[in-house]
RNA sequence: CGGGGCGUAGCACAGCCUGGUAGUGCGCACGGUUUGGGACCGUGAGGCCGCAAGUUCGAAUCUUGCCGCCCCGACCA
């Protein structure tokens, strides 16, 4: 990190002394504002280095920061409140969909994960590993683990939940009357993966995982196919943003699953962005942990499964997909802060003056369900609040000063056009439940936008090795095998991201080794 | 695990080549002037220069070893 920030961070030291002479862009927006950009504390420019705008944007939102752990983060309030946010709008979607949520443990015993082969394969090579209970003094100095503490079995902190919780599910299934078992945990897991990035991977990650037991395998399919729906919903309709239902590969499937469904999103740097799975495991489960169960014919049947998960790296999604080269820009429906007003003052009593028209405001948009902060810390100047939030991607910023108060004005400013506007405070609170709407809308619109102008349909290898270094999802013919999938990612990175459940069966040929081929499916480099 | 780079104040860095008062900017504290797009001036606090050993009268600086972090690859939600 630090040779990358070493420009970024270096130029704004820089700025200080050049202030005077620094020359600062204007860029005039659509409706009337005129904004006066001091480069000076600028992010890095997505166009310049997409993936330092993302880390700087990150932590100076306030969103995130490396903890003291390697690869582990510390998610901060603002942050943490937005993924509060997601939670209470998955979690309703989850429980109007039938489910219930259950707590189980941390650790999963080895003898538990290996009994399903592919997952436990799956699995191994990142598993972080408890094998002693204890420590002790060190005699020279601080803390040594105790060899005498031993554990007899070691235990794996869970990198996914399928184990320990259908070793539970052999008690709580008998008969067909206690399917469907409509389950889902909130948690944290671990998964040791080699490189780390805020939110996109972490080592340790907060996410959810929904574990259902069926009697039927049709039952299963429809289970699988709903919970993507569900993620589907939530991304369109909260984060903003647009994703293509699929399957994956056989190559890019969950360890242990028949079939895995995916949600995949295309960011602003051309590349892709696994954002959710969903993923029908048969009876693979039920065989490996034992759970069977009579059904109406009073036969002895293994259950059906699946399991289905989105985590923290939908923040990832959120931030990639809409933000800009002033911060962050954030869906309404998932703001902590939807509307800040901003009070412009000299003295307290101006103040007070503005807070009498500010009130009923509040008080309004309070009452309509806005969430909405008065920032009239002294502490900080407008001008300062302005750039803050703006960083911060509050979707409407209102600025009142005395000159409005004598027009009966206020300003707007949107943070996903970077327009503003001067309105009457007569009926401000209604334009502005309107606005948030419009804005939720308008965001999708224009990532729907990009993802369109950043699909293409391609036939050709030469097209194919073209098109990818430039980004974007490509559409194209694959003979339907592994090792081709495999010489297309050693040759090109890309890999099949999905193969679209809305795909209409075209012949082609493949476009790397030209065997015939049904359908096409997406290609992209992928986080 | 392979290839690069870096550890100096809360943060970002300079100083190291050529050994001898520990420096700059941001941030922080206090005071004043300011306040419609990231204010300015003044004063001040803040350091085991990653750790250990060595060379030396003297080490942030030279040598050796260790530790940690970051970036690029392989692995992945």
């Amino acid at each position: 990190m630090r040779a990358v920030t070493v420009g970024g961070i270096g130029m704004y030291c820089l700025m200080p002394r050049l202030a005077v002479s620094f020359p600062f862009y204007m860029h005039v927006s659509a409706a009337a504002g005129v904004w006066i950009e001091y480069m000076s504390k600028a992010l890095p420019k997505r166009s310049e280095n997409y993936s330092e705008w993302y880390n700087e944007i990150v932590k100076r939102a306030d969103l995130a920061e490396n903890s003291a752990v390697r690869g582990c983060m510390v998610i901060k309030p603002y942050g943490f409140a937005i993924w509060e946010k997601m939670q209470r709008a998955l979690d309703d979607m989850f429980k109007a969909t039938g489910h219930q949520n259950a707590y189980f443990p941390l650790f999963v015993p080895k003898s538990f994960l290996e009994k399903e082969e592919e997952h436990a394969e799956g699995f191994a090579k990142e598993c972080a590993v408890v094998t002693h209970y204890r420590l002790k003094a060190n005699p020279e100095g601080g803390l040594m683990v105790d060899p005498n503490a031993k554990l007899e079995e070691e235990l794996i902190i869970r990198p996914t939940s399928e184990a320990v919780i259908w070793n539970t599910y052999k008690n709580w299934i008998q008969s067909w009357r206690d399917l469907p078992l409509l389950i889902n945990q909130w948690c944290n897991i671990v998964r040791w993966e080699m490189r780390t990035r805020l939110f996109l991977r972490t080592t340790e990650f907060l996410w959810q995982e929904g574990h259902t037991a069926h009697a039927t395998e049709a039952e299963a399919i429809e289970e699988t196919e709903r919970m993507l729906g569900v993620y589907a919903t939530f991304a369109e309709d909260w984060i903003a943003l647009p994703v293509l239902k699929g399957l994956k590969s056989p190559n890019e499937r969950f360890a242990g699953a028949i079939e895995t469904y995916c949600i995949e999103a295309l960011m602003q740097d051309g590349k892709a962005l696994q954002s959710g799975t969903s993923h029908f495991l048969g009876q693979n489960f039920a065989k490996a942990f034992d759970v069977k169960f009579v059904n109406k014919e009073n036969q002895l049947e293994y259950a059906w499964a699946t399991s289905w998960g989105v985590s923290t790296r939908l923040m990832g999604a959120l931030i990639m997909a809409h933000s800009d080269d002033q911060g962050l820009v954030l869906p309404p429906k998932l703001a902590p802060i939807q509307v800040v007003i901003i009070p412009i003052h000299r003295s307290p009593e101006e103040l007070a003056a503005i807070y009498t028209k500010v009130e009923p405001i509040l008080a309004e948009l309070k009452a309509a369900g806005v969430s909405v902060k008065f920032d009239d810390d002294d502490k900080q100047r407008s001008g300062w609040k302005f750039a803050e939030y703006e960083l911060k991607g509050v979707p409407v910023r209102l600025a009142i000063g005395m000159r409005d108060l004598e027009a009966g004005t206020v300003e707007v400013a949107r943070r996903d056009t970077l327009t503003k506007d001067s309105r009457p405070l007569e009926g401000i609170a209604e334009h502005i439940v309107g606005l948030l709407d419009e804005i939720q809308t308008n965001i999708y619109q224009k990532a729907l936008a990009f993802r369109e102008e950043n699909t293409f349909k391609v036939d050709t290898w030469d097209e194919f090795k073209d098109q990818i270094e430039k980004g974007g999802f490509i559409l194209a013919h694959w003979d339907g095998t592994a090792e081709t999938e495999e010489k297309i990612k050693d040759e090109t990175k890309a890999t099949i991201r999905c193969i679209p459940l809305d795909a209409s069966e075209e012949d082609g040929k493949c476009v790397f080794t030209g065997n015939p081929s049904k359908m096409r499916v997406v290609f992209a480099r992928a986080y």
